[in-house]
RNA sequence: GGGCCCGUAGCUCAGCUGGAAGAGCGCCGCCCUCGCAAGGCGGAGGUCCCGGGUUCAAAUCCCGGCGGGUCCA
């Protein structure tokens, strides 16, 4: 193992093999100190050391391409912070990110190699350290990277370049003295990939990790490192820290967010605290783990000694300071999730974003202030303005979808606080199941909770490890994997069969109006069939398959579905296929066309959304059918009226425009470069070329689909309906071409069925439906008189019978009936009788029930009740009755 | 995608170990007051989210659906 470190490059620049003396990790440096130079090994001592030049960040990230660049490598552009390329991960968390899994995988080319990228990223792992570590974690960070990918024909660089090129950068560069400059040794892996890595630390601070990754993880029992044909040079270097480190503010914070912290502080209202104690602190942030408070209780007791402050009051000042530190983080992250288009949910990234947009909004509540989150998102939106074009541009669904957040915060807490109360209340205490179920299921968290409590001279003990808790509550019940959803709808046997031909050719790309066709039979089994080349459609990309028939001499065979495993095209026949060698193809073309106008009306929607609602507006799911086409899309709020019939109106719009519709093919990097990610909407393919279909100056798709040739062609779009589907989604179904006017006839039938109901014309249904309603309140009220003066004459017709007070009611009216019991059941048993049912009350001091339910089981009759209160079903009621009031 | 909670009067909710639909606020009328607020008395207002099931009996229990909330990956 050692071998893999042991470098060419070591030995001629006389570094020498050490074991940290804290941590026993092996490492490379040129100087006579006998720790590794991370933390917590070594606390933060950069400050004591020489660099160059103070770097800003916007210096560092400049710096740090620009050396890159001068040793050959291309600059590329950083992606969004939410990995749409990716179904395995939510948010961009490393620059390598970008390029997995189709470059990594050898699918696809590289846009450039080497390459240097400074890629903004996102980590939550460390959410609840961030502010109080005083800078060493942070949500949002930019990783710079500068990547090899080595290919069995073309190798680039490996271990000896990269560990040269690092260590130039930082002594060079940054001037860092070449002794202080360590390779850790360390092991890395992630994503299914492996490799060795270093370490880079310098006094007490991990600038950068160089990870050579050359395995393939395969986990089947055991784990195996299988070697990879594709090794590449992963490095990932802080820049924040790079900023921080040349800098050597007292916290990163200060380093990263330079007047903009001063500005948080006032805004937040919280002075800043002395240079030589943040200094103090942050020299041991690396010791401090929030979870064990005894860390921290320990830095602050050093401090104190040394500056002779007292613990009580660095404690409440650290405490408060963090809480800054946290918000600054944590709007400049949440800017970056919205700004690429993450609607807050309770899903996905949705709930990412939501989270770290509560956990602000907590910080500010501990903090006391009513600093709106939307204006401190503001500030960060105006001072990353440049260096984040794409948030600036979205900024005004940024700040709506932050404000609405806050707002629907803010009501969580009202209902909770509340509902805290009512506990409290009945309970006069609070178990730690209470606050549990109080956070899992009503979003409210256990210091707000305490809180509450305390102002009602309640102590609650929130336990210190309760969001543990809360984690064991969600993996109590393990639930059965649900059997896969049948993926292709064709059997196992099919698809492997299938997979033994060559690709289809694809007629329907070809000339997507083609509804006759002939072509060979290369395959068939059973119903199943494999041509040469079809016209028929196959199901994918939310459009439905075609149907059709195919003949073949005498012979004709419904086509009922059709499926594609990988490039071949399967058609699924009504019956064993028992023809020749050749076939004539016919598609249903009224069913096919209709689907299609439906297809490019998705495409021309989603560009209509787009442009009314915002570029955070992406496809959620779509279906195209015959029939209608369904569309849902991320959107924060539901829409109202007029955005709807302002949607509506820009896509019929962009119909009436006659706008060109071309469908061609890219190479992926080309067509990334060329249209960004929005081209996603259905998902990535997995393909190293992509087919996209472009509406003329509207809209740009990766897509497989079948469409028209011109956006005049879908001759008019009418929404149908729209919903929220889930917390920031929205479900809108429309109708395209000729189904308006049938969806039109369908909502005009409605109408005359309802007018002619209500025997009126659909211009006065209205008014007639208000008068109805307004009649039967009117009946109503008139009954409960009815009722009320019946009541009287009837009480007069009751019996006496024993002790018991019987009257017959031939009326079924429950109410009545009801009435009447409560006022003969006043002084004495009653009994109401309907039909072979009685209904039975008495006043305290009997029990009705028990004597009902005895006598119903001797006479086998069914009832029974409470000591007041009890029901009879018999044939003989008389009978029964007279029993009862015999038991009495 | 999964877990949990909720859906009862215009609003906030109680009732949910099955047995005669409730409270507070709001609304209407009257009393008190020069008037307002407060207070007193009286009153109106309900498909107990929808559908099925169990039961003599369901707001309450079971199943399914719809709607809302929330936590987690």
């Amino acid at each position: 193992m050692e071998e893999q470190y042991r470098l060419k490059f070591f030995e001629e620049e006389g570094f020498k093999r050490k074991k940290c003396r804290v941590c026993g990790q092996p490492f490379w440096t040129k100087g006579e100190h006998e720790v590794c130079g991370d933390a917590p090994c070594q606390e933060y001592e950069f400050f004591d050391v020489p660099t160059k030049a103070k770097l800003t960040f916007r210096e560092a990230k400049k710096e740090f391409i620009k050396f890159f660049e001068e040793h050959g490598h291309v600059p590329v552009e950083p992606r969004p912070v939410v990995a749409r390329w990716r179904d395995d991960l939510f948010l961009t968390i490393a620059s390598i990110v970008v390029f997995q899994p189709h470059v990594t995988k050898g699918l696809v080319p590289p846009p450039a190699n080497p390459l240097v990228i400074v890629q903004p990223c996102i980590r939550l792992e460390d959410i609840d350290n961030v502010g109080l570590t005083l800078g060493r974690h942070m949500t949002g960070f930019h990783m710079g990277g500068h990547h090899a990918f080595n290919y069995p024909d073309k190798e680039v660089y490996w271990k000896e370049e990269t560990v040269k090129l690092a260590f130039e950068f930082f002594t060079k560069r940054l001037g860092i003295p070449e002794e202080l400059i360590n390779f850790k040794e360390s092991w890395w892996e992630g994503g299914g990939n492996a490799g060795p890595s270093f370490e880079v630390t310098v006094a007490g601070m991990e600038l950068a990790t160089l990870v050579f990754m050359q395995y393939e993880v395969k986990e089947n029992g055991k784990k195996e490192y299988v070697p990879m044909k594709l090794r590449v040079v992963d490095t990932g270097y802080g820049i924040e820290r790079i900023a921080w480190f040349t800098q050597k503010t007292p916290t990163a914070f200060h380093a990263v967010y330079g007047e903009l912290l001063r500005e948080f502080h006032k805004r937040l209202g919280v002075e800043e605290p002395p240079d030589e104690l943040l200094y103090e602190l942050v020299r041991s942030a690396g010791l401090m783990d929030p979870e064990r408070p005894e860390t921290i209780e320990r830095v602050y007791k050093r401090a104190s000694e040394k500056l002779g402050m007292p613990v009580d009051e660095i404690r409440e000042v650290h405490g408060r300071v963090s809480l800054v530190y946290q918000v600054l983080d944590h709007t400049r992250t949440i800017m970056w999730m919205l700004g690429d288009g993450i609607v807050p949910s309770n899903v996905g990234e949705g709930y990412l974003a939501r989270l770290v947009i509560r956990r602000a909004l907590r910080a500010l509540k501990k903090l006391g202030s009513d600093v709106a989150l939307r204006d401190l998102v503001e500030l960060q939106l105006e001072y990353w303005r440049d260096e984040h074009p794409r948030a600036w541009k979205n900024k005004e669904y940024v700040l709506d979808a932050v404000e609405y957040e806050e707002k629907k915060f803010e009501e969580t807490l009202k209902k909770g606080v509340a509902l805290v109360r009512r506990i409290i209340k009945k309970k006069k205490e609070l178990s730690v199941e209470d606050l549990i179920e109080l956070y899992d299921s009503h979003g409210i968290p256990p210091d707000i909770v305490a809180e509450v409590a305390a102002e009602m001279g309640v102590r609650v003990e929130v336990p210190s490890n309760f969001y543990a808790l809360v984690a064991s509550r969600h993996q109590k019940r393990v639930r059965k994997v649900k059997e896969a959803e049948e993926k292709g709808k064709l059997p196992e046997e099919v698809i492997r069969w299938a997979r033994e031909f060559p690709p289809t050719r694809r007629l329907f790309h070809e000339d997507p109006y083609m509804r006759e066709f002939d072509a060979e039979v290369l395959g068939s089994r059973g119903k199943y069939l494999i041509l040469d080349k079809t016209a028929f459609y196959p199901e994918g990309g939310g459009q439905k398959a075609d149907t059709g028939i195919l003949e073949s001499g005498e012979k004709s065979f419904k086509v009922v579905d059709v499926q594609k495993v990988d490039d071949v095209i399967v058609h699924v026949l009504d019956r064993e296929y028992d023809g020749g060698r050749v076939v004539v193809g016919k598609i249903d073309w009224e069913r096919r066309y209709r689907t299609m106008r439906h297809h490019t009306g998705t495409h021309l929607l989603l560009g209509a959304l787009r442009r009314v609602l915002g570029d955070h507006v992406w496809q959620a799911g779509a279906e195209k059918t015959p029939e209608k086409a369904r569309f849902d899309f991320t959107h924060h709020k539901p829409l109202t009226k007029e955005q709807i019939e302002e949607i509506e109106r820009v896509a019929n719009k962009a119909i009436d425009e006659r706008r060109r519709v071309r469908a061609f093919t890219l190479p992926r990097n080309e067509a990334e470069a060329r249209y960004w990610f929005s081209i996603y909407q259905g998902g990535v393919p997995p393909s190293k070329d992509i087919r996209l279909i472009e509406i003329e100056g509207w809209d740009v798709e990766a897509c497989f689909g079948t469409h028209l040739a011109n956006t005049g062609e879908v001759g008019g779009l009418k929404i149908i309906s729209t919903k929220k589907i889930q917390d920031g989604v929205v479900r809108v179904e429309f109708v395209a071409g000729t189904r308006v006017a049938e969806e039109a006839r369908k909502l005009e039938n409605l109408v005359s069925k309802l007018s002619d109901l209500l025997k009126t014309s659909p211009d006065q249904l209205i008014r007639k439906a208000e008068g109805v309603l307004d009649e039967t309140k009117r009946y109503k009220e008139m009954l409960s008189l009815y009722r009320r003066a019946l009541l009287e004459q009837l009480l007069g017709s009751a019996k006496e019978l024993g002790k018991l007070r019987v009257l017959r009611l031939e009326l079924e009216d429950q109410e009545l009936a009801q009435e009447l019991l409560r006022k003969l059941s006043a002084d004495g048993p009653a009994a109401v009788v309907v039909g072979n049912r009685a209904e039975l009350a008495a006043p305290k001091g009997y029990d009705i029930g028990s004597v009902v339910r005895e006598v119903a089981k001797r006479m086998g009759c069914k009832g029974g009740g409470k000591p007041t209160r009890a029901t009879l079903v018999c044939d003989d009621i008389d009978g029964a009755l007279e029993a009862i009031s015999e038991r009495l």
